[in-house]
RNA sequence: GGAGAAAUGGCAGAGCGGUCGAAUGCGGCAGUCUUGAAAACUGUUGAGGGUCAUACCUCCGGGGGUUCGAAUCCCUCUUUCUCCGCCA
């Protein structure tokens, strides 16, 4: 959510900065300007009427502390028409802040100067790449196949248990997903994450906390029976940890990280694509949310993309990096880069790691602040990336990792599984 | 699920119809002393709105009510604690 105050201040680089997402904010800026105002000016007025009230109060208090009762009694009158208009006035205000609210709700983040402009992933710019993409053999199976093969995934039994999307993982499949978990976190740790476990249930706040509501409603699952929401990422628990808080400065930076599965409706996804493990309604994924303060945001996503860049590497796969355009970026980011791996058999990149800065799009939403130097109250950055989603990472190194006598495991696995070879 | 008790500033904790945005202690910050630090002492220290700045307004778990006036009384919800029941 935006700042009024910065909308007010930087309103025609924000309409120029938000074109590039074809959101044309021009009328919506100046209607949210103009209610705010009248919020304002009915503030003002209600002020006055509640400092007149409480005055007359304290003079009644006083007049029948002296035992004048009849002056009291006349004062008493004057109040009554004072309550009926502050009442009024009340509601008003109300009114008028739920419609900037609402409106404000409705604007996404302003992306950051180095997005490029562009309609779809189509027009992503690829910034980096490496790994080498391996040889496969004439046999070479996509990963479905070589679930099946090697009994690891079950997707039919799933859909006995539950429905399409929730496979079971089995044998050496399900203690490869654990290593993977381990081994990120392993990872997040060593390079300072706090390592936490959330619930994967969250309210109604939480979710409209983190941006998930309103405009997402329907791609979460919902608890109607105590009105929760199961967890669509780690995001969501992890970043409202810190809701409504007003943090020191040298508690910052908050650098967090989580393994849970997530869960999502995905409704309308079928085809191709979502084949095998490609997409899925539950899913683990190991999630890093950072909490800094503006200034060193953008260092910060840096140092996530290296993070993330360091484990790929370790793990041996190719992969490569997107500076999402303005026309693919997620409702409440102002920069994203995506990471895709390389997945040889399907020969097409699959999204496994997405890390963005929000800057305060977010914050204020959650209403997270904290006292700088001079002890003023700032709105901090969040930001957050995928380290790294699991079922797509298994896809790829399932299918690259394939030869003729069965999978191998890379290397810094092979502590983790406890074993080297899938065969 | 049943019975009882409670919810106050960063924390602990008083206040139980007007003088309360709230005593006191701890913590934080600034200063005195010290070569430096600690201790001690002095001062300062909640949040939001509003204003050029004051003034002023709102906030004592959330919502509603009584009253000229509510942290304080009433209703309701939520949460926590204790006891009982059920249970991984």
């Amino acid at each position: 959510m935006l700042e009024v105050k910065n909308i007010k201040a930087h309103k025609d680089a924000y309409c120029e900065a938000l074109k590039k997402r074809n959101f044309e904010a021009e009328e919506i800026f100046e209607e949210i300007l103009h209610l705010d105002e009248e919020r304002r000016s009915t503030q003002v007025q209600l002020d006055e009427i509640l400092s007149e009230s409480n005055n007359l109060s304290k003079q009644i208090g006083q007049l029948f502390k002296n035992g004048e009762a009849e002056k009291a009694n006349q004062l008493k009158e004057k109040t009554t028409h004072l309550k009926d208009d502050s009442k009024q006035l009340s509601i008003q205000m109300n009114t008028t802040s739920d419609k900037i609210q609402e409106l404000l709700f409705q604007i996404p983040n302003v992306p950051h100067d180095s997005v490029p402009t562009g309609q779809d992933e189509a027009d992503n710019v690829e910034i980096f790449k490496e790994g080498d993409i391996p040889e496969l053999t004439k046999n070479a199976l996509p990963h479905w196949e070589l679930a099946k093969k090697y009994d690891l995934i079950d997707f039919e039994l799933g859909n006995k248990i539950t429905g399409a999307g929730f496979p079971v993982f089995k044998g050496k499949g399900a203690r490869l997903q654990r290593a993977l978990i381990s081994y990120f976190l392993d990872k997040n740790t060593e390079a300072g994450y706090n390592e936490l476990q959330v619930p994967h249930l969250v309210n109604e706040e939480s979710a409209y906390g983190t941006g998930q509501l309103p405009d997402k409603e329907g791609q979460m699952y919902h608890v109607t029976g105590d009105n929760l929401y199961l967890i669509p990422t780690s995001e969501v628990p992890l970043t409202n940890i810190y809701r409504q808080d007003l943090l020191n400065a040298n508690q910052l930076p908050i650098q967090m990280t989580t393994y849970t599965p997530c869960f999502r409706r995905e409704a309308g996804s079928y085809g191709a694509h979502v084949r095998g493990l490609n997409r899925l309604h539950q899913f683990d994924k190991v999630e890093l949310v950072n909490i800094v303060k503006p200034e060193d945001s953008y260092e910060v996503l840096d140092q996530m993309v290296e993070h993330i860049k360091g484990i790929l590497r370790e793990l041996e796969l190719p992969y490569r990096i997107l500076r999402l355009c303005a026309g693919d970026l997620g409702f409440t980011s102002a920069l994203t880069f995506d990471f895709e791996l390389y997945s040889t058999a399907q020969e097409r990149w699959l999204e496994i790691s997405s890390a963005s800065n929000f800057e305060t799009f977010q914050a204020n939403r959650l209403k997270i602040r904290y006292k700088d130097k001079n002890n003023k109250k700032k709105l901090v950055h969040t930001l957050n990336g995928s380290s790294l989603a699991l079922p797509r990472v298994i896809a790829g190194l399932l299918e690259n990792c394939q030869t003729d006598e069965g999978i191998k495991i890379p290397e810094v696995l092979v502590p983790y599984t406890g074993f080297e070879w899938i065969k």
